[in-house]
DNA sequence: AGAAATCTTAACAAATGCTTAATATTACAG
DNA sequence: CTGTAATATTAAGCATTTGTTAAGATTTCT
């Protein structure tokens, strides 16, 4: 389980329904507002900051489709999934519901059991779990996310070529200790010849130039090499 | 198992088959009503509301395939799932009954353990879990609901093939990590033979071109392959 | 079997980035 | 402080990689 304790909003003019679902859910361990239009529904998003959204498809001032749309087009609301409640007989609009950006429907009626499965699926897949980690190389100000070979340089994103990649990330994963230009040339398999002297100078200056201010993490160490600071 | 309680409904006018199986399918956990004729087992249909069929191809009253048609053709009864039993030298009888709407068949004799994984497999097939929830994936602003293998780009509605659809599924469920187009072929299966590399280039490239300005969600990461922007 | 859709191959155009070379700047010895 | 060697930077040519298109091959559907 993601979050046991994730703060669910329940947006439904049905009153019924929204008590049943506020101690079925309750009991579930999960925290419940309930509201009953939409314009309550955006309100509350603001002040509770829900982890999820459970969202009729019916409400009396505005279409669930409408303000999932809404919802889902705005940067601050954007990432909080959304389940739609529709009746079996409204399969069109559900349609349009996960096309406009909804992650999930349930048709009434539906059990509580039903329910809770599609809830937890949604919270998992929308808030993965951190602990899974992917693998990030850091020194400085610099980020390396490996897995997805992308790079951050205080926190700007950066494009680096594969041969600017490779070198940073051999002389991170060196930890400090002094690379030589032909351990680099090795670290790019283009390392046998190993003929003429410049390159790697040049891709450390191409490096270092898009690194911007965070550029002072690679260190030059005359007529040696080069290597990471450890700040 | 998606249903350990099915209600089956066996139609045969052998009484001895009827024991039996009554006998072997009550221990399985299914709750079973039997009856010998075409006619009986209308009014049997009407009253017990089976969750599945065993059909004899052969009754007394009406053929099992007259009979498979007639319940398919009816909208209250199309979707409960029929299982044909046949005896070995009818075979075109089951073709034909297959034709008409049947679900499977099972040829006489059979064993307990092959009538019930057959049963197992239609229950499944006709009453899927609810549990299972309609899974969507999302990146920017594309959209997969992977259920019905639909696709939206921006909010309109998009067409795949499979091989595009299978590259943008890996990708997403990537989840931003680097796939090359060695991985991106073991993905569609393609991937011992086709030596030649540019088939994965020109898939994205069609795949991109559907997907409109929702295309730069698919990053090309030179040298390497491709990865799924995380907007 | 024929038609339509899809996959694959091949070719060329465009872009990317590696490398070279030429010039500017810095580090170090004396 | 000055000269020399080492390093940094810049720009441009060239090779590789990728994007795109169209035609042929294959599969799928009718």
């Amino acid at each position: 389980m993601v979050d046991m304790n994730a703060n669910i909003l329940v947006v439904d003019d049905e009153r019924d329904l929204l008590e049943l679902l506020s101690l079925n859910l309750s009991a579930e361990g999960y925290t419940i507002t309930t509201v009953e239009t939409g314009k309550e529904a955006i309100s509350a998003i603001e002040t509770e900051r829900p982890d999820l959204i459970l969202l009729d498809i019916m409400l009396e001032d505005i279409s669930g489709i409408q303000l999932t749309g809404k919802l889902k087009n705005s940067p601050e609301t954007a990432s909080i999934p959304i389940i739609l409640l529709t009746a079996k007989d409204t399969e069109m609009d559900m349609v349009v519901g996960l096309s406009v950006g909804a992650d999930d429907y349930v048709t009434k009626p539906f059990s509580t059991k039903v329910l809770v499965a599609r809830i937890e699926a949604v919270l998992r897949r929308a808030y993965p779990d951190p602990t899974a980690g992917h693998q990030v190389l850091a020194a400085g100000d610099v980020r390396v996310m490996v897995d997805s070979r992308r790079v951050t340089a205080s926190g700007e994103s950066v494009n680096l070529t594969i041969v600017e990649y490779e070198i940073l990330v051999a002389l991170i994963r060196a930890g400090g200790k002094v690379l030589s230009r032909d351990d680099l040339k090795t670290h790019l398999g283009t390392a046998a010849q190993s003929e003429s002297g410049r390159i790697i100078d040049v891709h450390v200056a191409t490096l270092r130039k898009k690194l911007g201010p965070a550029r002072k993490v690679i260190r030059t160490v005359h007529r040696i090499g080069y290597r990471i600071a450890k700040v």
